[in-house]
DNA sequence: TTTTATACCTAATATCTCTAGGCATATTAC
DNA sequence: GTAATATGCCTAGAGATATTAGGTATAAAA
C-alpha cells in the first residue's frame, strides 16, 4: 500500500503520462493504471473522476462523450497542449525531488 | 518550485533520512534542506514544526530541549526504532512509485 | 539602541482527499 | 426469465492537511 500523500503527488503525473500516449475513458485508467504498476497503485472511481474534473477544469486535459461498439456511453479524455507542458514540468520536478532522496539516501551524499 | 502535493510527499522522507544521520533541531533542519536540496526545496517554520510534533506523537522521532553554548534553547531531535522503520518503507514506496513513473515515461515501457 | 538572526510555537482558514453513497445499462449465471 | 455482476459515470460531505499569518523570546550585529 502506498502512503496518501504519495498516491496524491504521482495522480497527476500518472494520469497526464497516460493519456500522453493515447486517449482513455476514466474507468479505463483505473484499469490500466493496476496493470501498469502491476497492482502496486489500485485506484477507486471515487478518487479519480474529481481529479479528471478538476485537470479539464484547469485545461490539462479534455473530454468528449462517445458511445462504444456495445452501446456504452464512455467519456474519453487526452492530453491538451498545456496539459503536455504540465507533463514535463511534473517530470522535472520529480526527478528533482528523487535526486534529493537518492542523494540522503546513500551513505556518502555524492554529487550527481 | 515544486508542487505542493510532492512537498507533502516527500518531507517525512526527508526529516527521517536527515535525522537518520545524526541529531538536528527543527531550525536547523530547515537550513539543511536549502542546503541539501541546492535550494530545490525551501522549507517554512510553520510548515515544519507541526509536521515535528506530528510525527514525535506518531512515535517516529523524539525530542530533547537542551541549551547551546551562546545560551540559546533548542529542540534537538532524534529517530526511534519505528521512524527508522518508517523511513526503510517510505524508501521502498518511493521507489515503487519511481519504477512506475519513470516506465511510463520511457517510451517503450520495458521491464525492470 | 534598533535591527536582524536565531529559535520556538499555534490558531484558523483554505484546500483537498476519500468514503460512501447513487444512477443506469449490458452481460453473465442460474 | 431473472438475478447478479461488471461496466461506466457521478457527487455530497466528513475528515484530514497544509499554509498563512501571526505570536514570543533572546543573542548578535549595526
Amino acid at each position: 500500500m502506498i502512503s496518501k500523500t504519495l498516491v496524491a503527488a504521482s495522480t497527476k503525473p500518472v494520469i497526464l503520462s497516460i493519456l500522453a500516449s493515447g486517449e482513455m475513458y476514466g474507468y479505463q485508467i483505473i484499469q490500466h493504471v493496476t496493470e501498469v504498476s502491476g497492482g502496486t497503485l489500485e485506484w477507486s472511481e471515487g478518487m479519480l473522476y474529481p481529479v479528471l474534473h478538476r485537470m479539464e477544469k484547469e485545461g490539462l486535459i479534455q473530454s468528449q462523450w462517445r458511445i462504444s461498439d456495445n452501446g456504452r456511453r464512455r467519456k474519453y479524455y487526452h492530453v491538451t497542449k498545456l496539459g503536455q507542458e504540465e507533463l514535463e514540468r511534473d517530470q522535472k520536478e520529480w526527478m528533482q525531488v528523487h535526486r534529493i532522496l537518492t542523494r540522503l539516501w546513500s551513505p556518502l551524499s555524492l554529487p550527481d
